[in-house]
DNA sequence: TCGTTTACTTGAGTGCATCAAGGATCAGTG
DNA sequence: CACTGATCCTTGATGCACTCAAGTAAACGA
């Protein structure tokens, strides 16, 4: 996503900041990405590659239909960051795993995207506490 | 954005809850969308048209390239919610407005997505306040 | 007036996303 | 075992978002 989630007009400044938060986040999510040369859905499903997994899988927790991961993963795999493994429990079924090099990479992205780390970072950990029980009551 | 932007592997519960956040928040402006049968990007374009203007300053807004604002604009066109008059003063220049259908559809947009208005309205106004200076001090 | 910059459009190319349809395999039942 | 139906995934078609390169038209400045 490039262009921004909002703003609907904001009634409140706590609105305009979520939406504030959501902006800078999403941005930063892409850019992470851009700098390894991965559009923000490869790093996605690379990022949820800890342990293989199925196609089917991956689907469903991220959402989407099951072609639209195929079409992801093969271009993971034509980079050579993922592989699909047959898997001898179910033929009909492939298990996606990362390659070193996908490895690597998932590491590299993981290191770039700062934008979290370095937002949490800048409360004192009383306020990490705290914002995080303000999200969660506001998120119900 | 259908894939969340998201996780990396979180190393603090306050990452975990950002991140939440921001999927939830996504998801719901997409489907906020989608029930009056408009992209993301169209939503977002609309909304940001409280008073007409110029292509390129939607563009630079929105941090995209010009020619994205046009295929986006085009499409709004056809669907009546805008238009798009010469501007008198430059005749390169065109000015986008919405029209009066732009107008109705974009305050049901408003009313349909209710995530960022009913999420700050789970917490008092002190907790709100609380939010909002924390989410700012993050975003640095 | 002439060259440059600005504002926007067009065209080509890539990727994400969804839907419809199909092939292969599995699993349950008679 | 053979059928039937569900499941896992892929393929094909289509539409939108996005970017870049190139082009047109108008404004601006020397």
């Amino acid at each position: 996503m490039a262009l921004p989630s909002g703003p609907v007009t904001t009634s409140s400044e706590a609105e305009a900041a979520l939406f504030d938060l959501v902006d800078v986040y999403d941005r930063a999510y892409e850019a992470a990405a851009a700098e390894l040369s991965l559009s923000p859905a490869q790093a996605c499903v690379l990022g949820r590659l800890d342990e293989r997994r199925g196609m089917g899988a991956l689907a469903e927790e991220l959402g989407c239909d099951a072609s639209n991961i195929t079409q992801i993963v093969v271009r993971l795999e034509a980079l050579g960051l993922v592989t699909r493994e047959p898997n001898p429990r179910d033929r009909r079924a492939r298990l996606v795993a990362r390659t070193p090099r996908g490895d690597e990479i998932n590491h590299r992205f993981a290191t770039a995207f700062t934008f979290a780390r370095t937002a949490v970072g800048r409360l004192s950990p009383e306020e990490q506490d705290q914002l995080t029980a303000l999200l969660r009551k506001a998120l119900g």
